[in-house]
DNA sequence: CAGTTTGTTCAAATTTTCTTGAACAGACGT
DNA sequence: ACGTCTGTTCAAGAAAATTTGAACAAACTG
């Protein structure tokens, strides 16, 4: 699970963290988990805070105890929706916006260009088109998923519980 | 595009590469690449060379010139299949294996356990499991995705062009 | 064949990212 | 209010990655 974090963007030990929250039914401090893991406890403190900002981790506390609890989201594909909204969403809105603002400016330098030079932009202005054409392509794509229509439920969503 | 690529798991320069090549008309040779993009030319060798291996550029050559010639792959659609065929499945199929064998471990284990402990196996195991089935409509998806059903031909493959 | 030119590989060096321990701050009980 | 227990932050150190320059290899030229 560390693995697919990791690949997918976060660091490791979040990955780690959540896995172990996650496998517990009890919430759990993060002295346990810094023990299990074998992590100081800055990097829980720091890891489970950004696990807590995307989501993917409650917060929760018990009435006798001092201590804060931790337990893991258990909703997978509302997490995995979450993730998807605010980073991949935001990252292919850049490219397309850089990619237009790339038309924009080889349309301006156009006209002061030789024979030669204005065969190359017209050229580049054509793929960024097209680029522009498939990144809006992914970004409904993406969409998509996050609307969680495309998916079969019985696929997906049959795997997720409760709550 | 390189910030993409990056965040998609790739070097940066590999994305930039790419980038110039798929705007330019004409392949390119190594020098006017690492010209353009400030790099040594073992960098430029380098991810050239994965690029190549990525399936993402091609070498071809012209004939009265010694020096290799690079273009694009510029059916981006394409390179997206392969990249998930070649990465994602094996990583998600690699998860799969591992929750399994965890699962084996555990139920091994459980007949030696106390009452408490034994809880907290059964639980992992239900967990577990779940994670197999998210992980398996992971796998059906990209699947999906990788035999370019599921898209409607009119998004995605329509900015794809020839070849 | 000797001399160029080009492409690749590799270890050293740089840069970047992670990790850690210590210092700080907040909350609680006495 | 003071001492103790937790959690967070931050700068220094460690580890990991990228980058580079040089050495090597391969292909071609005259």
């Amino acid at each position: 699970m560390g693995r697919l974090m990791e690949f997918w963007g976060f660091r490791r030990h979040m990955g780690r963290l959540w896995t172990i929250l996650y496998l517990s039914p009890d919430p759990m401090t993060t002295t346990e988990l810094a023990d299990i893991l074998q992590l100081s406890s800055s990097a829980v403190s720091l890891s489970l805070g950004e696990l807590v900002h995307w989501g993917a981790v409650r917060k929760t506390w018990r009435p006798g105890e001092r201590k804060d609890f931790y337990q893991a989201e258990s909703s997978v594909w509302k997490l995995l929706r979450r993730v998807y909204e605010r980073r991949e969403l935001n990252l292919i809105r850049e490219a397309i916006d850089a990619f237009g603002e790339a038309q924009r400016q080889l349309a301006e330098t156009r006209s002061l260009l030789g024979q030669e030079e204005r065969r190359r932009v017209d050229y580049m202005r054509k793929r960024l088109s097209r680029l522009t054409a498939l990144s809006r392509a992914g970004e409904r794509l993406v969409r998509l998923l996050v609307a969680g229509r495309m998916i079969n439920p019985a696929d997906l969503q049959s795997a997720e519980e409760e709550e």
